[in-house]
DNA sequence: ATGGCTGAGCTACTCAGA
């Protein structure tokens, strides 16, 4: 089963670059982010007519999360967190894969730059809720997929110049320690299990040539429950999607699991 | 290189992204 999250950048402005990933890599369920539309405004039809299921937090303009599934995903729940700016960030469901019942927990988490104002606080008490909301999922049930745009560089490894990082929202070791919080729940990193020194990226800016001189980071990230781990087959970054005509500036990270 | 690009909303320009 292909399970693949994908910062799209917008849905809309997206949506032929995204129906052509889905015809070639076929994808069991897409996790997108930042798909900056209200629900209404969904392109709903062009995913139903190549077979898949669509649940969507959407939100005007800005953020925004959905779920694109071939299986159905049950208890569709948009308020894993309270979000104190009521931002649509997190959508979560189930599915079942063979005897497991797993969380999909599909994030957006806040960028939080510039650091010396209330979006770093933001996000700071967002990933403080998230962590919190973590830990009570974990009570109740121990095989967790959290996916997304985490908006942390978690290694000097995972950007391609650490210094101009380390006072930055992505990369200061305040937030870091957010993501290693994470880990010591009961998680795994799997990009990094499975690929210990490769320096491969999910984000590359728009401006100054940063593809071309790839000039990226790593902040796009599949953390699954240790009870998960048995059952990785693989896991890898596609970096074909950023190289298109009118891309997202991430690229999807694809995981697929037996 | 605290943004030189891109998108939404709107229809001139701001906000946001990382």
């Amino acid at each position: 089963m292909k399970i693949i999250s994908w910062n799209v950048n917008s849905v809309r402005a997206r949506i032929n670059n995204i129906l052509n990933y889905i015809k070639e890599i076929k994808p069991d369920i897409l996790l997108l982010q930042e798909i900056k539309t209200q629900d209404e405004n969904f392109p709903y039809n062009e995913f139903k007519n190549l077979g898949y299921l669509t649940y969507v937090y959407g939100q005007k303009s800005y953020n925004g999360v959905a779920i694109i599934s071939k299986i159905e995903v049950k208890n569709i729940s948009k308020n894993f967190i309270k979000d104190s700016l009521n931002q649509s960030r997190i959508i979560t469901g189930e599915i079942q894969v063979k005897k497991k019942k797993i969380e999909l927990i599909n994030i957006y988490v806040p960028n939080g730059n510039p650091i010396e104002t209330a979006k770093y606080d933001y996000k700071k008490d967002w990933l403080k809720k998230f962590i919190l909301g973590i830990k009570k999922k974990l009570s109740k049930n121990s095989n967790l997929l959290i996916a997304g745009d985490f908006n942390i560089i978690p290694e000097e490894i995972d950007v391609y110049d650490f210094k101009r990082y380390e006072n930055d929202a992505l990369g200061k070791l305040e937030i870091r320690k957010k993501f290693r919080e994470l880990l010591n729940l009961g998680f795994k990193d799997i990009f990094r299990l499975k690929n210990k020194e490769k320096q491969e990226y999910t984000f590359w800016d728009y401006f100054a040539g940063s593809w071309q001189k790839n000039y990226g980071m790593r902040i796009d990230h599949f953390l699954l429950s240790n009870s998960l781990i048995e059952n990785i087959k693989s896991i890898r970054i596609n970096k074909n999607p950023r190289s298109k005509i009118k891309p997202s500036d991430h690229t999807p990270v694809e995981l697929e699991i037996i």
